[in-house]
DNA sequence: ATGTGATACTGGTCCGACCAGTCTATGAGC
DNA sequence: GCTCATAGACTGGTCGGACCAGTATCACAT
């Protein structure tokens, strides 16, 4: 798994963006001192800043210098993996994920209410199951419970929202380990989530949003108290 | 306002495949071949590769094609103001954004009537009164109706929410014609906008929720019912 | 003190060569 | 006749060096 020469050199400026190393307005090394520092050919270094430019990153002007854009605004949500990965995010961000992820979790219950069928409740039903096993790992119950997540949004159609809540999937399954504590025992409750398939299965919208609702607003609970120590 | 070769290129390629031109899983031509045929050097067009490639427009294998990726599952939500403006998509994505609008307009209307100081709702009130000016245009609602959006989603305090809801946005003012229409007078309708406020004032979430959400909906069944036509 | 240039930067484009993977068609061996 | 290795003929990746085209800056003339 060798990385090209450009992808290391945008992996590297990305890195020292994401961190921080480059504030948002700073300046980046022209390319001509960049190709020196990683001593490779200036055609590299601009394939690797180019790359950066797709991503959003950097903001390049003829004649100027190439300057550090402001990130979520210049790059849009696709950084927030990245941005997360490496560290150095404000911690404020993870309350706004959890309850985007509320937010997103209710509406689809809400919607699968409406639209499940029987097949689709039997799916819910043996991923509940899985998620029951007192003997399931933390780990496993994580990945389980953004299975759950996603039969929920497969379920609305909404290729849309299937997009974004990969988006958020991604961004917690990046760096698992922040968040594996809240499938700890005694931490992680299946409870709401059979609440919700039962919503569902008789067709009540408002309690299986509810439930969902309330998944999203323990796992918050309980990653700030984590926070803490 | 000139564009430089290689962002040219890189619009040019980039609408090919917005536009279907080039298909998912379709290889480019050559690296070669597209500096022939552009009449540009290849160093060009190997820049706006990679920068088709940083927006994860395609795929670029050492060795082998380069070939267009998913749009959506590729390039995330990003990508979604082109593929918009650039016409050739599934009319049922209009459905499903205007699902989403609804989405986050009926939660940051629940999260604003218990977060929104009475500034807020002042503010609030100033921008449906000027959505209420029966002498306003379409194009001017329009926007104001946007503004009513961000004002809500700035209300919820969450960063990551307006980074998302400025992509929506970005999307419905990218084409403006396109949605225009649902300002006409007797479509549009002030009601569901006062009643959000005034629920909001009276911290009703409910209630406030529940008028955004009409909002949407009665967007989404006049933009049905235009493009019957 | 204030413009206004020359100049020394910045990024943009070109060329042509060569390296490094991948794909395929050809033909030797079975 | 079929299989499989291998030699090209592709693909993209890197190099270096030249030159064009904007920007920024600072010394100098006003």
């Amino acid at each position: 798994m060798s990385l090209t020469v450009a992808e290391r050199i945008a992996d590297s400026l990305k890195a020292a963006i994401m961190k921080g190393r480059l504030k948002p307005g700073d300046a980046l090394p022209s390319e001509r001192e960049l190709a020196e520092r990683y001593d490779v050919n200036r055609s590299s270094v601009r394939e690797a800043v180019k790359r950066l430019q797709g991503w959003g990153l950097v903001q390049v002007k003829h004649g100027g210098a190439t300057r550090v854009r402001d990130l979520l605004i210049g790059a849009g949500l696709n950084v927030l993996p990245s941005l997360v990965e490496l560290g150095n995010v404000d911690p404020g961000i993870f309350r706004e994920l959890h309850e985007l992820r509320g937010m997103l979790l209710g509406w689809c219950a809400e919607r699968a209410a409406s639209l499940a069928t029987p097949a689709d409740v039997a799916n819910l039903e043996a991923l509940v199951e899985k998620l029951a096993d007192p003997k399931a790992k933390p780990q496993a119950l994580q990945v389980l419970d953004y299975d759950f997540f996603d039969a929920l949004v497969a379920l609305t159609g909404n290729r849309l929202l299937a997009v974004f809540s990969s988006l958020v999937r991604d961004v917690y399954l990046r760096t698992p380990e922040r968040f594996v504590s809240l499938y700890r025992r005694g931490v992680f409750d299946v409870g709401n989530h059979e609440k919700a398939v039962s919503a569902i299965r008789s067709k009540n919208a408002r309690a299986a949003g509810d439930a969902m609702r309330a998944h999203a607003a323990t796992a918050l609970k309980a990653h700030e108290k984590e926070q803490q120590k």
